[in-house]
DNA sequence: GTCTATAGTTTGATAGAC
DNA sequence: GTCTATCAAACTATAGAC
């Protein structure tokens, strides 16, 4: 915070790059101020200027550049071949650690992506869509090969999508389990999901679908 | 919008509160200004002090009234007793409904924590474990019992809950799906998961770690 | 209960000296 | 590249007439 005067540059950059990613998962980017932000620095307000050209322009190229990292890391993880259950494994287990190594900056772009302005907001919608084929591709190989039971791919993928990145909204670098131990986890519980072999066999209960519509108004 | 002046009362507050949820999901409790929120209701600015003494409290008070609204109705759709997947069952159905029913709500409920005041937010947390509890307490029951086999009950809770609730931030209602199907769809996806019967049966994939560890910077 | 008017801040962004 | 100073706009909240 406290901060000698004079010229830096890419040490600046690099400093607001993490303030800003601190304060706006913390409160929000539209509840981030540009004078809290350069306070956090130790600059003027005035000087954030000479690092972008607005507000908006700050916040696509903090999501744009980690959708980017995303992807390209995602990409060096992912087995061409293989398996579709080697293949999920290794894409929940990348998940999990990607999640779990930049937690701030995942969080930020699922919550902010109403704060993008609607160009902005298209390509990062884009980038997303991509990152969910991927996974869509691998549980429909699954079923083809049958080694996965899905009653639904897409909702399948959007489950475990939103399972995994959940993990940004509540993990902790102190915690309890390792990357390690989550990774483990995560990936039980995800094949587990995929292959569904038993759900068909279930009795389902007796249900008192009147108490249920009447719960929820 | 257009609006005949005069005096309303429970009218306008119940469109003061349908406006602030759709103002608040889309854009965001910080993004949206007390000007906007009157204009959407059509009213003049100051006349909405009529129904809450500030911003703050009018975010608390839809927060904390969904929550009740939540814990009632779940309370009356669970079973007291009966097997773990019973109950599974009907605690994924519930929560189905509910998040199809009322997104929006939801959403804001998951998305604006952040935006409370220190001590409405410690509140809202303690409902909110509450309801987290609940789940637990029946993955605790299914593998004690047998039914279910997981290898982190409390992990399991965080993942079953994002993978429902991830239902709220892309559910629109005249999509693809009906809210039968997706109860059945998710209760297949949630039993199987909670089950994980085959998981320790499978061969892990040999993993390249280096070139994981090198792609999550 | 609603209106108009306004006080008192805070905000994002710009200009110009060093 | 950083600073100081400042503008114009927007914000929450209040006061008082009807």
């Amino acid at each position: 915070m406290a901060r000698i005067a004079g010229s830096s540059g890419p040490r600046t950059e690099e400093a607001i790059r993490r303030a800003g990613l601190s304060l706006i998962a913390t409160h929000g980017y539209a509840a981030m101020s540009l004078r809290q932000l350069a306070a956090e620095v130790g600059i003027q307000q005035g000087s954030l200027y000479n690092y972008f050209r607005n507000k908006q322009e700050f916040l696509f190229d903090l999501i744009r550049g980690h959708m980017l990292d995303l992807h390209a890391a995602l990409d060096a993880a992912l087995l061409p071949e293989g398996s579709a259950e080697a293949r999920l494994t290794r894409f929940t287990e990348f998940h999990v650690a990607y999640h779990v190594a930049r937690a701030q900056e995942v969080f930020i772009c699922y919550s902010e992506l109403r704060s993008l302005e609607p160009d902005n907001l298209a390509a990062v919608v884009a980038m997303r869509r991509d990152y969910e084929r991927k996974l869509g591709d691998i549980l429909d190989h699954g079923c083809a090969t049958g080694e996965f039971r899905l009653a639904d791919t897409r909702m399948a993928t959007l489950a475990i999508l939103a399972m995994l990145s959940g993990i940004c909204t509540w993990y902790r670098p102190d915690g309890r389990l390792s990357r390690e131990a989550m990774q483990e986890i995560f990936t039980g519980m995800v094949l587990a999901l995929a292959r569904g072999e038993a759900a068909e066999a279930v009795a389902v209960p007796p249900r008192r679908r009147g108490a249920l519509r009447a719960g929820i108004g």
